[in-house]
DNA sequence: ACAAAGTTTGACTTATTTTGACCTTTGTCG
DNA sequence: CGACAAAGGTCAAAATAAGTCAAACTTTGT
């Protein structure tokens, strides 16, 4: 964990209220770290999107803020968005991984389940000799997501 | 015994900590041995191999890393076997699916995480424009194990 | 002596993070 | 209203790191 980013990510999931909401200030917390305000909306674009199920709202101008929440999610809509738009075609192993914590966090995968999930599409897994990996990828979560849509509860 | 690239093999061995994990810099370990950064990769090529019971991770850009773990594919178990000799290279889906069976029946998979797998190797999954299916697929349930391995107990 | 196998090297590629210059929105005060 | 300060937003260049691949070289076995 030797990157300023992924520093700066736990911090703002450890202010993450109760509710999980937690309001920033970007120039402050860019100067609590010493980096650019820009590294904050980095962190924000690449860790808190919506795939992981964060919102985000802000304001300019005095008294600004950046507002970010965690949002619930219904299973069967969040499963189903998935299969129907949020995937698509393709699939990059980062963006996989990032719909798999939101889906562990759901407890719709265990921990287990998600290893399981994530060593089946992972970059050595789909070792083959030309570049089809990230449709494979989608084809193959896909295809993971719609049995548990079809035998949930089993 | 005198090239570089069983120095390094060694050099890594030894770093493995009581949990058989290491982190290393590529950069900094070729810097080290003096030599240029694919040199590393040659070497994670040839020894640290899944066969060996390793298993690798990485990551660019800032703060890059190169995680090596070992799993302990030396005790004498079912899943070794499977990893080791049994699948070999290329799986049918039937085949697959009689280990499954057994692997299901000795509680190593559950149910759920049983039809979790069947669902990513499956045909359907496996859609692609050319046959290779069984590679990958053998490919697919060796990482799957390995990861089984590797956290085995979490 | 030669072919096969294994090792070394480096040019080129891809991924990720960090930094900074410039832009836009909002609030306040004269 | 108009100027200005206070926030946040955008985007691209630079920096940091790892990955790939093939050519050149070395070792080994017959």
């Amino acid at each position: 964990m030797a990157n300023i980013s992924d520093v700066i990510e736990q911090f703002i999931l450890k202010s993450l209220g109760d509710d999980g909401i937690v309001e920033i200030s970007r120039n402050d917390l860019a100067s609590f770290f010493s980096c650019v305000p820009s590294q904050i909306n980095y962190v924000l674009e690449t860790r808190f999107t919506m795939d992981r199920g964060f919102v985000k709202e802000s304001r300019r101008g005095g008294g600004g803020y950046i507002r970010i929440s965690k949002v619930p999610i219904n299973e069967d809509t969040y499963v189903n968005s998935l299969i129907l738009e949020s995937i698509g075609e393709e699939l990059t192993e980062k963006r996989a991984n990032q719909i798999l914590d939101k889906l562990e966090n759901e407890n719709i995968f265990s921990k287990k389940e998600r290893k399981i999930i994530s060593s089946a599409i992972c970059e050595s897994a789909l070792q083959m000799p030309f570049s089809f990996k990230d449709k494979l990828r989608a084809n193959i979560f896909k295809n993971i997501l719609m049995y548990i849509l079809k035998d949930k509860g089993e």
